[in-house]
Order: structure tokens, then sequence, then C-alpha cells
DNA sequence: GTGAAAGCGCTAACAG
DNA sequence: CTGTTAGCGCTTTCAC
């Protein structure tokens, strides 16, 4: 019904190509009464402008690109990665872009992406997912032209732009609880052993345990890879060496191991402890509700577009980080429920500095 | 790095710049040599063709739009959409398109985005979530020149295309295995009364019951929205009216009601049984292994992208349905684990037929 | 404040 | 099989 150019609108309007563009682009050099005639030509014709000559002669498209690379593992299994794109999705909206979503599920999905990734004309920025290593396409991507700001510390963090939460502090804060609650035998179920993330959150739990001058029985740690299973399954294989209180990187994680702790007949918080870390809303349904580091998810989506769209509006200055904080939520599964302490603002900053101050 | 052109690429390779593209969009008149010599310069200067000047002159952006009205309550909350949209992302890098996302969050949302889908260059076609009531949104992009594939049964039918399960079928098959059973007090919990996929539901449900000749207790039937916590408190204004068996037209509110069973003392199922709806994973790993509607996600998102991309190359048809089978998948929730029944594969077929034939 | 003109980088007939 | 020639519909200096 529409199949209007720009050419007939200044033809009905009487005026030039040129006026009804600056109109359409709320370019302020335009006459009230010339903007108020071709805006109104515009309501009734029901004019869009064509978004493919607009990107080709503006050298913008509005649009910025979600990559989850393969090697994280059960993206969508985990409600992590709904959330993050639901926080990144309203962010787009409210700054007029677009937002495309690229799953990598295989080897042959990232061939097939990587280039339509590149390419000019396509993406005016590009937020990354880090995986579990900094991979090929990781590679691809920091050596190209395309404004880059990767989730989650990457492994190779020299002149990246990433934005992250304090996954160390958070860690250290989770296992001092438990520690502070008179727990001995403290032990970890770690996410996907290769990402960041997971190290980072292990690094926490290693300083706790130090600080408070305890030692770290190798048999209490064991590895998952964030999902439920993983939980369930690293539960069943630490059973057997007693632990009293877990720190699961992630709560579908200490989900999956409390349900094998139900399953043993034994009971939690008493027999065995948990602190899970996300705050997913289902952290606070469950049965046994959970205690757990609330990460801003949404937030931490909303400020990757904002800084991005900074990127790109500003070019790309050298290295640029953010570090969120994440806060523990104290609910019932650490036997230990009573003051809930306020969630801190996460603090933002440049530079080289790698932690907001506490 | 690249800031080459396809007329550079002609340059290098001594060609026309009709060559280069041709090889580029492999096409079959192009010499063996020639192209071999321009593949690689492509390769060697790592040459990527701007898509916006693509779509310009193609009319083609390659790009496809997943819309998620605001109507739908809970979209990223609910493990149904993660789902789908990892199912409609692969079948995106399958046929080389791009998948765009957008997630329409509030009225606000609405206004921005609208646009955006309307304007030409932009999306090749789109599928749309049907939501709550075939609001403003749903009618705009119906009039659209873009080609528009409605996920879910619409209100208003008429014309539109649209892929569906057949949730009538399938809540009767659900309903009709808990009278087999033998209970006698069966109740409902629905999915969010005003969509069609909740109104299927029940009439699926009603069917089975007037067909066994059992009355309806309209106490026994409670509004819920789909999600887990209004499972929860259905379950609760449920549970004086002393219902022994419940089904619950999805998995999420199942666990939510199951929940509010559990917390009141009594036995699933041997005091409620449930049926619910999606076989979301999680159906499978819950202490109490939940008896439920197989819906094929995934591949009902696949299917979409297909339909979709084959309205785009052959023009839009008058209206094509594609209906897939649910089927009942018996465990231990319902109090009659036995006979498992195979998945059945759903059909295909275009025309005015309503249902695929059982 | 408004218009004219020159592209943005590619595809797609049409010749040959 | 390859080259020539028009655009695709818009933005953006540069004049006036």
């Amino acid at each position: 019904m529409n199949d209007l150019k720009l050419e007939d609108i200044a033809k009905l309007a009487g005026v030039s190509r040129s006026t009804v563009s600056r109109v359409v682009n709320a370019s302020p050099n335009v006459g009230a009464a010339t903007r108020k005639r071709v805006e109104k030509i515009i309501q009734t014709t029901g004019y869009h402008p064509n978004a493919a000559a607009r990107s080709l002669a503006s050298q913008r498209t509005n649009m910025i690109g979600l990559v989850i690379p393969r090697t994280t593992s059960a993206f969508f299994t985990d409600p992590y990665f709904p959330h993050l794109t639901q926080g990144v999705a309203f962010a787009c909206n409210n700054h007029h872009m677009t937002l495309s979503l690229f799953l990598v599920g295989n080897q042959e999905d990232e061939n097939e992406i990587t280039p339509r990734l590149l390419r000019r004309g396509m993406l005016d920025g590009i937020l990354l997912q880090s995986g579990n290593s900094d991979d090929m396409l990781f590679r691809r991507l920091i050596s190209s032209h395309v404004p880059l700001l990767v989730l989650g510390r990457p492994f190779e963090e020299k002149s990246v732009n990433y934005i992250d939460v304090d996954n160390i502090l958070a860690a250290k804060n989770a296992t001092s609880h438990l520690i502070r609650l008179g727990y001995q035998r403290i032990g970890m179920i770690t996410g996907a052993i290769r990402s960041t993330t997971s190290i980072d959150r292990q690094a926490g739990f290693k300083q706790a345990m130090a600080e408070a001058g305890k030692t770290i029985d190798p048999s209490l740690i064991v590895e998952g890879d964030f999902s439920e299973n993983s939980g369930y399954v690293a539960m069943k294989k630490l059973l057997p060496f007693r632990p009293d209180a877990i720190f699961a990187q992630s709560d579908v994680m200490a989900i999956g191991a409390m349900r094998a702790v139900q399953e043993a007949g034994l009971q939690i918080p008493k027999d065995v402890a948990f602190v899970g870390f996300d705050d997913l809303p289902v952290a606070s349904t469950l049965p046994i509700k959970l205690t757990t580091v609330h990460q801003p998810i949404t937030h931490f989506g909303i400020k990757a577009v904002d800084l991005l769209i900074d990127m790109i509006e500003k070019g790309t200055k050298p290295a640029k980080r953010m570090i969120l904080d994440a806060e523990l939520i104290i609910r019932d599964s650490c036997g230990g429920n009573s003051n809930n302490r306020p969630i801190v603002q996460g603090v933002e900053f440049e530079g080289s500095a790698l932690k907001a101050p506490a």
C-alpha cells in the first residue's frame, strides 16, 4: 500500500527531498510551517523511510548484534540468558535500535554467522557474550572494525572493552557468609571450568577460605557447567565426602544439588546448607528459599547497551571496563537468615582500575 | 582494515564489478578460472560485501523479525520463549538469515517498534507471537506489506497465516487420561484467559469431560496466567474444593500448583494427580516426574521459519496454516505411569482444514 | 530555511 | 561467460 519514497512525499508537499529528509530526521533547520505540512503528509500517506537506503547513505544501521557463542553451554536452558536478552532488548528500544540475535549453535553456525557479523552496513556494534575460551570468533571480532563490547571478562583483556560483575568479591562474600555461620566442610560446585566467570568465582571462594585461615579439601570442589543437571550430578559426587555447606556457582546448579540432597534423605540447611549465585526469580519461591548472590542481570544488559552506544557514537576508545557489584541475598538455604543487607549500587568508571571501590 | 568495495576487488582481479558480484553470490555464470582468481583475492583481502548496499539494490535484507507483543505476559520468565527463540535462531542460521528480536515491553515500546517493523528495506518477513488479543500491533502488521506468520492461533483467523499446535486435541487427550484413571473431581488451571492458547485448551478439557458424560464443577476451574506463581495461587484457591486431579495448562503452573499441594501436606499423585502442558526439560527431572503434553517447541520455531521463508520466496499465499500435534507423555504425577505412547509426527497441510487428521 | 547534486556500494537486466 | 549501464532510496555537503 505504501511504496512511496521520499521523493513522492516531497512532491506532495511541494518541497525538495532534502527538506522531507530533514523533517524525518528531526533536523532543526526546517521552518515550522514547512515541517507541519510535511509531517501531515507523512501521517496521511503512512510513509516510512526505507531502512536499507538510509543505512547506505548514512553509514548507520541502528542495529546492534547480541552474539552468544557456542562455547557458552546451555545458553537458553539457563534463565540467565533470557533475562540478559530482555535487558538488552529493552535498552535497544529506548535507543531506537534494533537488536539482532546471533545464537551460535556449533562450528557450522559459527562459519555461517561470522561473515554476517563482519559485513559492513549490517551492525553498528556488537555485544559478545564471553565464552569458555577466547576462540576464533572472539579473535575475528576484536580485530574487526565493529565497535565491540564483551559481556563478562574475556580471557585476553588487553585492549578489549568489557562489562562484568565483580565475581571475585561476590563469591568471596558468599563464602565468607558460610564460614561466619560456622560451617566446617564447605564445598563448591563450579561452573564451566574454562569460563572466566567460574574462574573468578573460584578465586573469590579461595580468598575467603584463605583469609579465614581454612584449608581447602580438594574433594569438596566439584566441576559443574552451570546447568541444573550438572549440579545434581556434582552433588552426588560430593555427598560421600560429607560437606556441611555448598557454594554453588549458579542458582540452577544449587537447585540441582538440593534435589540430590533431598533424594539422599538429608535436610536443608540442617545437614547441608546452600548458597547460590544469580538470584533468579525462582530462588525466592523455592520450598527452601535460596540464599544467593544477586546479579543485576537485566540492568547489566541495559548498561551494556548504553556503553556500546557510547562507543559507537564517540568512536571506540581504549579499554573501557565497567564492573557492577553483586550483593549477597540471605534467605533460608544457608541456615542463617537474619540481616538482609541492601543491594549496593553498581559503580561505574573507566581506565585501568579493575574493581569498583567497595 | 577492509573498507574495500566490490570495485576494488574487481580492479585487483582485472574483471568487472558484475563478475565479482556473481562470484560473491555464487552465480553459475562465471568461468572456473575467473571464479578462482576472484575468490582468492576476496580471501586475501578479507572483503565482505556491504549489507545495506546489497539490500537496497536487491530489495532483500535476509533478515526476519521475531515479535513478542506485550500482551504476552511473562515472555521470558516462561521457558517456552527461550526455547522457541532458539528454534527460530537455529533455523535462521540454516537459511543464512539474520534474526531480529522485538520484545514489546509496554505501550511506549510498541509505538517505538511498530514503525521499525513497517519500514521497507528492514525485514523480509515477520514472525509474530499471538498475544492475548489481536491488538493494534497485530492489525497494523497484517495490513502491511510484510510477509507475516503468526505463532499460535490468532483471534481473527481470516486470511492470516499461522502455525500452531493442536491445543484442543492435546488438552482433550490429557483430560481423558485423567478421566480414564478414575479421578472424580478433575480441576483445571487455565492460562491467561484471553489467549487463544488457553481458550483452545479449555475447549479440549470440556470436550473430554462432555464425552465422558461428566459435568464440570465451575469451582474447579481457576484462572492462571501461565506463570509459576499463578499456578501456586490458583492451587491455593482450588484446594478447599478438594480436587483429586488437576490439568494445568502449562508445566510451570503445574510446578507452582504442586508446590502448593505439598505445602498443604498432601501427596502427589495420591491425593492430587497432575497433568501439565509443554514438557519442558524440567518436567522429567522433578522429584515427582510430571505427566504432560509434549510441545515440539524448538521444532515449532524451525517450522515457522521454514514456512515464513516459503512465503517470502513464493509471495504470500492465501491463508496457510500448519498445525502440529502435541502428544501426552505419561510419567508419575498422574498416578498412572505405564504405557508411554510414541510421539506422533506433526502433519502439514494447507487450505481451510483446521486440524490434522489423527 | 531550502534546494540541487553527488554519491553510499551493490544488483540486475541487457548486450555482446 | 563477461562487461556496461542503470538504478535501489536516502543523506549530506554546498550553494543560495
